[in-house]
DNA sequence: ACGAAACCTTGTCATGTGTCCTAATTATTT
DNA sequence: AAATAATTAGGACACATGACAAGGTTTCGT
């Protein structure tokens, strides 16, 4: 008899496996929740212990589950990287994407709000060392590399959109650049953030002082002081 | 008869070695010529191809040398390993401490020195990859996690200093937070440039939209827009 | 109920890993 | 020049890894 199964591992209630291997009419496959746990499981291990401790055995053993059957569902351990990232990385793009249709707040709201979901509601989940692991791995793999710059020009979209509602006398480069920077800020905070020590407990004052930053380098780009 | 010796690895004409095991009096012993290959080709490695790929065998054979002479020097590769990130902290650690006494130059000039060593000077060595692979490392490694934490606060030293003189009036703890902020924020945009694809070609104008946005930051904190 | 497809177990293989040990060789000191 | 210490070579060990193969078991459509 199995463990009890494994929490359902979730992103913005979106299932890891949901994105890799949508369900078909009727319900899950067997299959399908098998891939889901060991995604599940694979992901925990890799947050938790780095990418070197992400063994097929030790996912296998985490799933209560034999090594060969697990390279059955992924016969390499480069496809389970690869697929782990992909889901992953697929769920915070599909969040990003829900920024392009918001309600008519603010431009500087939007603003506010796009960085408060990726500097508070992002870090608060566990996910966010994650990301340390995707950057290292996309100095070597040029698959995780496309991957992650899909993620981050995604994410780039509607800081793009936002930037040219509160200025849209700035040229299409400008505005490129300014996501750019943003984004990259944006992206330091929080792989900072999964570091704890001294950045944690300041974290909603440098929140505020993100956000101002922001709203203000996007007002001030080109002024005379 | 050995291949040509390896070009020294020097961060600021600081060679690696120097740092690990500083020159006796009347010149370097040959360990200490040998510790310092071996530093350096395993950093190259690392560079380039990761720490998974960073093996001792690996170490060994690009340095000429023989797996069991290469445990005598760096008997674990913890050691290796460890003895490596320090020496490279060091060097830049060493750095950042030369903006505490900077010439009497303005203190905006100083923020954009500041900025400009760690977005552009930092940015053309080929170890600006080192960092993706330390933040991933510090995440299940105590003693990286230490130093990395040590060489970021020190980073954050003269950025204090030059934020208390724009602004006088600020406390001590605002002063460390707009600091924490800048500091991450650059962090963010050195791990960016390290993965060229979108980010190079328009370095020169983040870099500039960089330190215009950090010195507004810091000269409009608290006030009223 | 039956047969095919999907799923899972068990065992094995070659390879690569970190560490250790002993003896030879080379540097350094006396 | 002799003695001592530092370095290097060469080999071996136990162990972990990714991949694979052949045979059972379950699931599911018909």
């Amino acid at each position: 008899m199995p463990h009890t199964r494994a929490e359902t591992l979730k992103f913005k209630n979106i299932t890891v496996a949901d994105l890799a291997f949508p369900k078909r009419d009727g319900g899950y496959s067997k299959g399908h929740r098998t891939r889901e746990q060991i995604l599940h499981a694979a992901l925990v291990i890799l947050v938790a212990e780095g990418y070197a401790a992400m063994t097929m055995r030790r996912v296998a053993t985490a799933c209560d589950m034999k090594l060969g059957n697990l390279t059955y569902h992924f016969p390499t351990r480069e496809d389970l990287v690869r697929e782990l990232l992909n889901a992953v990385i697929t769920a915070y793009e599909i969040e990003f994407d829900k920024f392009l249709h918001l309600p008519g707040v603010s431009p500087e709201e939007k603003l506010a709000e796009i960085c408060g979901l990726i500097l508070e509601d992002i870090r608060t989940e566990k996910t966010t060392r994650v990301f340390p692991e995707l950057w290292a791995l996309s100095n070597h793999d040029e698959f995780v590399l496309e991957r992650v710059q899909d993620l981050y020009a995604r994410a780039r979209a509607p800081l793009m959109q936002v930037i040219r509602e509160i200025r849209p006398d700035l040229s299409p480069q400008a505005v490129a650049d300014l996501a750019l920077f943003i984004s990259a800020s944006m992206e330091g905070l929080t792989i900072f953030a999964g570091n704890k020590k001294p950045f944690e407990p300041r974290m909603p004052q440098l929140e505020t002082i993100a956000i101002q930053s922001f709203v203000e380098t996007v007002r001030g780009y080109g002024q005379e002081d």
